[in-house]
DNA sequence: CGAAAATTTGACATGACTCAACTGGAGTGG
DNA sequence: CCACTCCAGTTGAGTCATGTCAAATTTTCG
């Protein structure tokens, strides 16, 4: 289960990790298995651990008072998943993260990352790397939510990010999108007759 | 021009700053006055610094087929502007960034800002604390914009961001919160009515 | 096999956009 | 310093994209 994060880093930094680092590593992380439906993290907690799915598909997502379901973010293999404002600030969450398909998981407290940072450097940049990788991707969605129609961000999706649309379920990509599931239908109906 | 620069790193970790660093930290910042709609990036060119903004309003923006301006970031006092995806993977950059009023900024070239990495621990930190926050921020973007209405959203900035609307005209803050000037005004007359 | 959930489809409602006209203030040149 | 222009902002009318609600259909899964 280890070995997924080591190859996950060595493919972050092409330097090669020590033996002692790589147990460094092992101890950091702790291997949980959730299953469909089951929460990582929910509204109201504190976010206690980041999470690097090896293996799954998950969501964070909040709950308006209307009770319906906003997704803000998905997570598949090689992934991490977790809400960073609630893990770094130590503030209550106001998102839900759980699996939607059973899945095995890495768990990093704030300590342990700290730790790594410190005594690792392929890590620290592993993770700097995957700070401005976030920080692009979060660009690129948020110039698409104020310029494109609800079509042409489905068609962005479909492009850029393909296995998350065979990985969850419709009603679930229509809300990561900001679109209600019948308008989604209707948008994929169309784009077949082409 | 640099003192600012120094206070601003000095307010992102507590541990001091010796003169030889703040030596490098001084060369490897370039002074430049920006006037108003003067260009600090163009579409098609790679943006070559990070602009750190001492004095003045700056802002990111696309413009699409019809002409029609999208601004995905503001910048202030204080406030980092320039196309981090550019920046790092050295692609033509899809955005402008332009004054909207004169500025004063420091540039940072993608070698300088590994030079301050490398040698200055402080920095280091700012940068990781600062890409931390910029994800926290985007975070909040993303989901107000998948979850909120248009005069939801208006109402988030004016709370979380009051400046902005005080310093940048309204056509520009519509832009920027994916709606169009008429429908920011419709909402301001109504949020005046209360 | 049967119940529950997801998806599709239709009819209708509505928030936001577009286009056009009007207003007012800022900047410019005579 | 005034007259003129220009641009940002406002307002109104009509349209369109997307949401809502409800029913029908298909899929999933116990």
């Amino acid at each position: 289960m280890h070995e997924a994060i080591r190859k996950y880093i060595l493919s972050y930094t092409n330097e090669a990790i020590s033996d002692e680092e790589y147990q460094i590593i092992q101890d950091a992380f702790v291997p949980k298995k959730i299953r469909k439906r089951q929460y990582l993290l929910q509204e109201g907690d504190v976010c206690k651990h980041l999470a690097f799915i090896v293996h799954g598909a998950m969501r964070q997502y909040s709950v308006d008072d209307k009770g319906i379901e906003h997704i803000i973010h998905f997570g598949i293999e090689n992934w991490w998943i977790g809400d960073r404002e609630s893990f770094i600030m130590l503030t209550p969450s106001k998102y839900n993260v759980d699996a939607v398909e059973d899945s095995d998981v890495l768990l990093l407290t704030h300590e342990k990352m700290q730790l790594l940072s410190d005594k690792i450097p392929a890590f620290t940049r592993t993770f700097s790397v995957l700070d401005q990788r976030n920080f692009i991707a979060s660009q690129k969605r948020i110039h698409a939510s104020i310029s494109l129609t609800a079509e042409e961000r489905y068609a962005d999706l479909a492009e850029r990010n393909p296995s998350l649309l065979q990985r969850f379920p419709q009603n679930m990509v229509a809300s990561y999108l900001g679109i209600s599931p019948e308008t989604l239908s209707r948008i994929r109906k169309k784009a077949l007759s082409r």
